[in-house]
Formats: structure tokens, C-alpha cells, sequence
DNA sequence: ACCCAGGGTCATA
DNA sequence: TATGACCATGGG
């Protein structure tokens, strides 16, 4: 069952244990958008490496990613995998960036068409467009990734197969639309993945007693 | 050697 | 709508 009160009750639990997370790190709202592309289904520790080869050519620009080589591009992508796809995807990206004309331009948008513009970009889906409303352009928008299904259905606050648009939105009308909110617990919810799912001895004791890829395995 | 990672697209039925 | 194949590097 969905409830305010208990999203709330999970949200100072995980507030209580990690503390703030000033989440995106990235020093502009360009690079939150960069490493959105990149973090698909990656470990953001590749992804730094991509920004950081990026940044340290002066690439961390719309025009100049564009007009870069399709090779050269890729290569600088190499630490983040799929790097041919996602030299793709971010061209495609920018190209919509700036024909959009730019940040202080799309930031007058309203969210849902701001939304469906993403979503139109070959290489963003629900995910990466909703990690850009929140953490680029401060949008009120709660994000759901496979962490997010996974233990909000391991806390039984969902059933783990609804639709992307079905779980936000039931989200988003119990919290309200609160930006800081949002923005806060989605990077606690991929910090308590890290911290108790990926470290051993996996999550045999979790704080907030849900199990883990890999740590039920049958295995008395 | 195996599993996983802050997904998305495309072909197919 | 709902599966499956595919993309690819790096850490545990």
C-alpha cells in the first residue's frame, strides 16, 4: 500500500542513516544532462571517466560534441561502455539541445512538455528524461529506477510491475510536488543500493530489512 | 569465471 | 503489450 505516511517513514530512515546527499554531482546543469546520457545502466564510477575526459578536452560543450568525430567521440566515451551507442545518444541529445536554444531557453518550459521534448530524443527514456527535469532544471519529479521499484517492493509500498508513469505518479500525488524532496530521496535510495546491496556481506542485515540481488541465492 | 551497474532501442509476435 | 537481443567497460 502506497502512503504518504509510509514513503515519508522509508524517506527519514534513509535521511537519519546517510545524511544529505547534494545530489547531481556535477558543476553545471550541462553535465547533469551529459552524465544522465552516460550512467545508462553503468556504474557511475565509468561515468566519471567519460565527463572527465570530456572536461579535460574542453569538450563539455553542446556545439563542440557535436561537430567532434564519431570515433573520437566514442573513444572518450570508452571508460562508460556502450560507448558507439552513446557517442550517438549524446550527439542526438545536444542537437536537440541547442536547437531547443539552450538552457535559459528550456527552462521556461513547463514540465510536461519539457518531458515529452526529452522523451522525443532518440537515446532518452523515462528515466534519463526525469533525471534531467529533477536534477538539471529542478523540476518536481520523482524519478523511478530499478532500485526504486525493487525496494519500494521489497517494503510492499508497490507491487514492483507497474508502469514507469503509473509508480511516479501515485509517488508524486502522495509526497506532493516538492522538488527538494524528490531530488533528495532518489539519491538516498541509490545510496542505500551501494552501501547495502554491493558491499559485503551484501544486505544479510539491511537497515531497512530488504534483501538484495544475490544475497537470498537459496544457500543455507 | 560470473554478476552487476543510477537504461534504451529495435525487431518480433 | 510484452518479451528478447543488443549495446560494452570496470569493479567486486
Amino acid at each position: 500500500m502506497l502512503t504518504r505516511r509510509g514513503l515519508l517513514a522509508t524517506y527519514r530512515s534513509l535521511l537519519r542513516i546517510f545524511g544529505e546527499q547534494h545530489w547531481w554531482p556535477a558543476d553545471t546543469p550541462f553535465e547533469v544532462m551529459v552524465g544522465a546520457v552516460l550512467t545508462q545502466n553503468t556504474a557511475w564510477s565509468n561515468v566519471e571517466r567519460a565527463i572527465a575526459n570530456l572536461a579535460g578536452r574542453g569538450k563539455l560543450d553542446a556545439e563542440r560534441i557535436l561537430r567532434a568525430r564519431n570515433d573520437h567521440l566514442a573513444g572518450w566515451l570508452r571508460p562508460s561502455g556502450y560507448f558507439n551507442i552513446k557517442a550517438q545518444r549524446l550527439k542526438n541529445f545536444c542537437r536537440w539541445y541547442l536547437e531547443q536554444g539552450g538552457y535559459r531557453r528550456l527552462a521556461r518550459m513547463p514540465t510536461h512538455r519539457l518531458r515529452q521534448s526529452l522523451l522525443s530524443v532518440n537515446g532518452i527514456g523515462h528515466e534519463t528524461a526525469d533525471d534531467i527535469l529533477l536534477y538539471a532544471f529542478d523540476r518536481p519529479v520523482f524519478v523511478i529506477d530499478a532500485y526504486t521499484r525493487r525496494l519500494f517492493s521489497r517494503l510492499g509500498l508497490v507491487t514492483g510491475d507497474e508502469a514507469y508513469d503509473d509508480m511516479r505518479l501515485a509517488i508524486e500525488q502522495c509526497l506532493g510536488h516538492d522538488a527538494a524532496l524528490f531530488n533528495e530521496y532518489h539519491a538516498l535510495i541509490v545510496r542505500h543500493a551501494k552501501e547495502h546491496c554491493r558491499v559485503k556481506p551484501r544486505c544479510s542485515d539491511c537497515v531497512l530489512n530488504v534483501s538484495c540481488p544475490g544475497a537470498n541465492t537459496g544457500s543455507p
